[in-house]
Order: C-alpha cells, then sequence, then structure tokens
DNA sequence: TTAACTGGTTGACAGTGTCAACCTTATTTA
DNA sequence: TAAATAAGGTTGACACTGTCAACCAGTTAA
C-alpha cells in the first residue's frame, strides 16, 4: 500500500469525523467543547481523579486541563474535593449535572457511531478499532515522555 | 461492538497522528503548519485548480483557504496567473519552491506512515483505508452541501 | 440593464495545542 | 533538619484550525 494514502485516508477521516462530531454536539444542545466533553469523559472514568492523572490519561497538556477543568467547576459539571494526602491537588468529581450532560453526550457519540457505522459489519468495526489502537501504540512508542502533562 | 468503543478509538487516534505529524514536520524543517501542506498538495493535485476548487476538495473554508494560499504565494510556494475565463479567479501553480517542499513532505509523511503502519500486513492497512472512506462517505452523505466553499 | 449569483477577501471569534515561567507543597539528600 | 530538587497546578502567551458574516468585484440570468 502507497504510504501516502494511508495519510490521506487518516486525515480525511479525522476531518469528517470531527465535523460530524461537533455538528451532534450542537444538535444535542450540550453546550460544551468537545475537549471539556473528553475532560468529563475523563473525570467520570478515572474514580479519585486528579488533574495530573487526566492529562496523563488523556495526554492532554496539564495548562489545558487546568483551564478546562476550572471551566467545569465553573458550570457546575465538576466538583474539588481536598485531597488529604496531598495539599497540592484535588479529587475531581462529577456533579448530578455532570452525570446527566454525560449521559446526553453519549447518545450523541452512540448517533455518530451508528452512522459511521452503517454498511460496516461488526467484524470490521471491530478491525478498525484494532488497526487503530496497533497506529496510536506504534506512534506513542518512541514519543518522548512528555514532562509538562 | 460498543458504540462508544469507536469513537474511543478515533479520538485516541486523531491525537497520536497529529501529534506525529507535527513532530515530524518540525523534525525536517519545513516551517510549514499542516493546513498550508495540504493546501500546497491539493494545488499539485487538481491542475489549474482555482481557491475555489481546492476549497470544494477538500472541504475547507473559502476564507481559510484565501488566507492560506496568500501566505503560500507570499513565502514564494505557488504562484498566481490570470484567469482569461474569469477575472475574479486566478490560477495556481506550485513553483519550484514549492515542488521541493511538497518532495519533503512526502518524504515525512512516508515515514508517519512507515511508523503507523509497524505490526501491521498491508492487508490489514488497506482494510483500513477502505473502512475509513467508507465511515467518511457515512458522514459526508447527509451533510448540509456547504456554501460557504 | 437590473437582479441575482459566484469567486474571493477581510474581520471576528471560538476552540485546540504547546511552551515557559511561576507558586505552593512534597520529597530527597547533604 | 535545612537546602535542594521535584511535582501538582496555575497563568500568560502564542500559533494553528474552523466557522460565520459582511463585503467587493466580476459574471450570468431575467
Amino acid at each position: 500500500m502507497k504510504d501516502s494514502a494511508i495519510n490521506e485516508s487518516l486525515q480525511q477521516l479525522i476531518r469528517a469525523y470531527k465535523r460530524r462530531l461537533r455538528a451532534g454536539i450542537q444538535d444535542h444542545q450540550i453546550g460544551l467543547p468537545v475537549s471539556h466533553i473528553r475532560v468529563l469523559k475523563g473525570v467520570y472514568n478515572l474514580p479519585l481523579s486528579t488533574a495530573r492523572l487526566i492529562a496523563q490519561q488523556m495526554i492532554l497538556d496539564k495548562a489545558q486541563v487546568t483551564r478546562i477543568l476550572n471551566e467545569l467547576v465553573h458550570t457546575g459539571l465538576i466538583e474539588k474535593t481536598d485531597n488529604p494526602d496531598d495539599r497540592r491537588s484535588q479529587f475531581l468529581t462529577l456533579t448530578a449535572n455532570g452525570i446527566s450532560t454525560l449521559e446526553k453526550v453519549s447518545g450523541q457519540e452512540a448517533e455518530v457511531a451508528r452512522q459511521m457505522a452503517r454498511n460496516l459489519s461488526n467484524e470490521e468495526l471491530e478491525n478498525f478499532a484494532r488497526i487503530a489502537s496497533i497506529m496510536v501504540a506504534n506512534m506513542t512508542e518512541h514519543a518522548t515522555p512528555d514532562e509538562r502533562n
């Protein structure tokens, strides 16, 4: 397979996907940018998460995470509680509001997934996800361990 | 396959890929942002291209294309020549400099592709590209035809 | 010849990614 | 234990990307 072809496919896919995702978010009146949603999911998935864990897990810049978290607190979707073991950091938890927002988000992402999956068998989708994760691993492998996260 | 899983895979892949691409561009001293490179490729691929065609082909906002093209002209990578049939638009062509830049870019993208393709068979890569293009089609299908391009 | 349309330009703004400097608290080590 | 170092988080700054709306000049249709 020609090297450039995979780049092309991927770039097209990226653009189409991002476009679709944003449109869906708008349709569903979820008033949050994608990155905020990602962080919200991070908080949900990591029990007793701290900003550092989120940043590390999602490979996001810690500066970005700080800002997003603060906005999420401000919007009332998450809460910070003291971490007794380390006064520099705080634990993050979803508020009821945050949970219900996340439910809306899941619904919308599922829609995107369904649309994206049309004409594709389950096997193909699994294959796709598997290959994608190998690619991610390939690209992450030699990345310099990012101190900023 | 769970709907959310495909979203997750994709989002991870997107971030890893973009990261890798940018790093490569820096390593190779190609002093251009990704979008400029994409447009440069567009000019190369579309003979007698105009800004409109580029925007349409790559599904880019025409405002964005205008700006990128002007910078590329300014940097001496492309040239505009009059379109005798329509004085509003101009034909775009690569300069020698533009061509050599594009060659560097191809080299770098090929590197990314090779790294990304490690541990994957040719068949898997083709499968991936095929599935990706189906997904793109699925998502593009019902997009409102964007008048801005 | 108006009226409507089209190619391109410009201004404005939200969102994303990244770096560096910094403050405070924790940990190491001399 | 006091000083040095490291870690979690915050802030400021800036480049890049995507999108919308208003606009100008040239083209096409009524």
